[in-house]
DNA sequence: AACTATTTATAAGA
DNA sequence: TTCTTATAAATAGTT
């Protein structure tokens, strides 16, 4: 959609990749919010500027969290995945080595929790911040594998 | 795009709502490989279909972990967050509930995890997975408030 | 799944 | 960044 045909690649310049980003971002967000009123369904939608600014949508009115609780309690099988291309290369190796790496992990995660047994003293969203980055990073090694296209239903 | 103009609304029939969904995915899944392969971000997409099946995109050859500890290393402020709708009411002061809650969940968390610190017998996939979900569920309390449109840069 | 009439998104340019 | 406009792309209704 534009005066010319544009290459699906990397643009070039990065004022174009920006000027893109802009654009499109207020495009794809329309398009999650369309389909999740349409269609009353979760979506979540996650976004990184060129800039490195996060831009997070979350339909049906839930929190990040609850879509990703669903995610989790999806059946294994049943996740369709979709790559950006191709890459099954290093993909499917990845999800073996998350689910051993997985064990590890969590002995460690045990460990830094007892630390935090105690909360009582958790008094500023920056310290919270850290305590969820810590979660958040050593919790997530095993919910991707790799796909190929989008297709479904 | 299509015969008429659509009013963004939930649809009656639920055959409409799958007819819907399964060609909008299509879609919004390749608008978010093309924002990703144009822009050169980090874009992940979740949506779940009718029938609750989910599908997963995640760009830049990455996992959907690296996406999430990404978001989680985002400063606070910085994350721009758009919603469905309106919908500030709940929103707002579910944020700080979240704060609240988050104590006593990482007590609780602490007590689950440290039953789980001998992972020498996690050998399958669904208990491995059932951890995860516990993990999921109480790490993620904070990250969401609300917002309203989507604009940046 | 396919087919088109239309609507919508958006690439360039200002 | 915002707006304008020509054009490409998505998709609603239908078969």
């Amino acid at each position: 959609m534009g005066r010319r045909k544009l290459k699906i690649q990397r643009l070039e310049s990065i004022k174009a990749r920006q000027a893109t980003y802009s654009k499109r971002k207020t495009g794809i967000l329309k398009k999650a919010k369309e389909i999740s009123i349409l269609c009353d369904v979760d979506v979540a939608l996650l976004l990184f500027s060129p800039t490195d600014k996060p831009t997070l949508f979350v339909g049906q009115e839930k929190r990040l969290s609850d879509v990703l609780e669903r995610l989790s309690k999806s059946p294994y099988e049943e996740i369709e995945e979709s790559s950006s291309q191709n890459a099954s290369d290093n993909a499917q190796k990845a999800h073996e080595e998350q689910l051993r790496e997985l064990k590890e992990k969590l002995a460690e995660k045990s460990k830094i929790l007892r630390d935090w047994k105690d909360p009582s003293n958790v008094e500023d969203l920056a310290q919270i911040k850290l305590m969820e980055e810590h979660l958040i990073s050593s919790l997530n090694g095993i919910r991707n594998k790799k796909g190929n296209e989008g297709t479904e239903t």
